[in-house]
DNA sequence: CAGTGGTCTAGACCACACT
DNA sequence: GTGTGGTCTAGACCACTGC
């Protein structure tokens, strides 16, 4: 390609891919960098909603004016980092937390002796929900404030009866206005489908601390457990795109029925 | 390419990419799978070594009788895998844990308020190093036979004057004989790179499952805790090519000065 | 400078899914 | 059949490294 440049209607000048870009650093970007960023726009604007198919590559490569070539390797790192999804013969669809095959994307938690996800669903509690005011603490993982507004909820997971999970989760109070334990409560699957669908918040990535720790009372009991048991504690930031934090979660995991699986590589 | 083909060199015979290989299922396998898995042999083969470089691509396409796309192709999975590393300008080197900036790549515990790695070095003591046979635990994780011979290890590892982890560990006593305390003691640096130099064998990716625990009483001794300190408690396997598991390590992690990361996307 | 990996293209064909 | 993603090729040029 001698001259490739953007349609109109991206609003982007013409430019040469391998060409330096300002004055001082040479800041050089391949061009399915420079695709990938343009797509990844349009999934934040919502122009493709999870769960759609977005334009096939071929429709791309036109748009974009470059070759498909380039459009599948931005699709290809696209798709690496779990924000489209391919489907051979069928498209590309923008990823969706609320799919049977990937629900609990984030969760590592897994059944001893479980021989596959056999387990059926979790049985959600909402224990509370309510506003208040960022502590330099929550506001300093949130990026927000101090005193800025922010949801807290608690709530406790339970598989096959046995209470397992006990989490604490903070949010920002703007892009969830709204949000109350009735609809925590009334929502069926995912947390993060509902904030997909109901908040327009994409969870794409998240950062785990996890340490072993002792439960406060309140926590054993709605884990059933003594206060001496140990239990692992799951200090999660969840991402959505250009890492903006959206979530603090603090987990407190048993780990006599279940453990926190990690691959290496 | 009309018909691709290997060199006799790599005693295998020609075929066409996109034909069925047998009878019963269509086992339709890409090119390029194809040749990582004949790059994949070299390695394990040793033809090429730990840190060293391996032929450029056009050389591999030659020698595979293939485009240099589809043998890029290749080596990107197994640099995605950290099998190899690409290093633009100079060449493709066989991936190896006796790296400075890839220094514990299977160590996912960090220092609290850690700016960076800037913990220094750990310091490493042997505890014990002893021969026995395997039990059907041990054995099963490690597939072997029970009363198979195994090494078994027991060290600490201190930072900053702080004994943090206490670890456990059991290796096949085939692939490691001649294994000693005093060859554990006298090795300053990885133990996965001592492993890939004196004895062959390279870690490629590992599974770990975690839990809280607490310590017993020689273990709180070792770390300096109390045994109602709860601690991480992170078994790991530990595999070479193929899914070949090489080794089982029991650790724990005390998690007051430290924490366990880990990143999902 | 030559040699390496990295990008980009244009076109052909294959595998898969839906109609 | 048509349209999608998936593979493979051949060739051009760019960026980086080391001689």
């Amino acid at each position: 390609m001698a001259t490739p440049a953007f349609s109109l209607s991206d609003s982007e000048p013409p430019f040469s891919p391998g060409l330096p870009s300002g004055g001082g650093t040479p800041a050089f970007s391949p061009l399915y960098q420079q695709i990938k960023g343009l797509i990844l726009r349009s999934l934040q604007q919502g122009e493709w909603k999870p769960g759609e198919v977005i334009p096939s590559e071929f429709d791309l490569a036109a748009r974009f004016r470059v070759s498909q070539g380039t459009v599948r390797k931005a699709v290809d790192e696209l798709a690496s980092e779990n924000l489209l999804m391919r489907r051979q013969g069928r498209g590309t669809f923008v990823a969706t937390h609320a799919e049977q095959h990937v629900q609990y994307r984030f969760l590592r938690l897994e059944p001893d002796s479980g021989t596959t996800d056999s387990e059926g669903p979790a049985q959600r509690e909402i224990i509370e929900c309510k506003r208040l005011r960022a502590s330099a603490e929550i506001a300093r993982a949130l990026a927000l404030r101090t005193g800025d507004p922010v949801l807290q909820a608690r709530r406790v997971l339970t598989f096959t009866g046995v209470p397992t999970i006990c989490e604490d989760l903070w949010l920002p109070g703007g892009p969830f206005k709204g949000l109350t334990a009735e609809r925590l409560a009334a929502y069926h699957g995912p947390m993060y489908a509902l904030f997909e669908a109901e908040f327009g918040v994409r969870m794409v990535r998240a950062d785990e601390k996890i340490r072993a720790v002792l439960p406060d009372t309140a926590q054993a009991d709605l884990l059933g457990v003594t206060p001496a048991t140990p239990l692992l504690s799951v200090e999660r930031i969840a991402y959505t795109y250009n890492d903006v934090p959206m979530e603090l979660r603090r987990g407190l995991y048993r780990t006599d029925t279940h453990y926190y699986r990690n691959h290496l590589s």
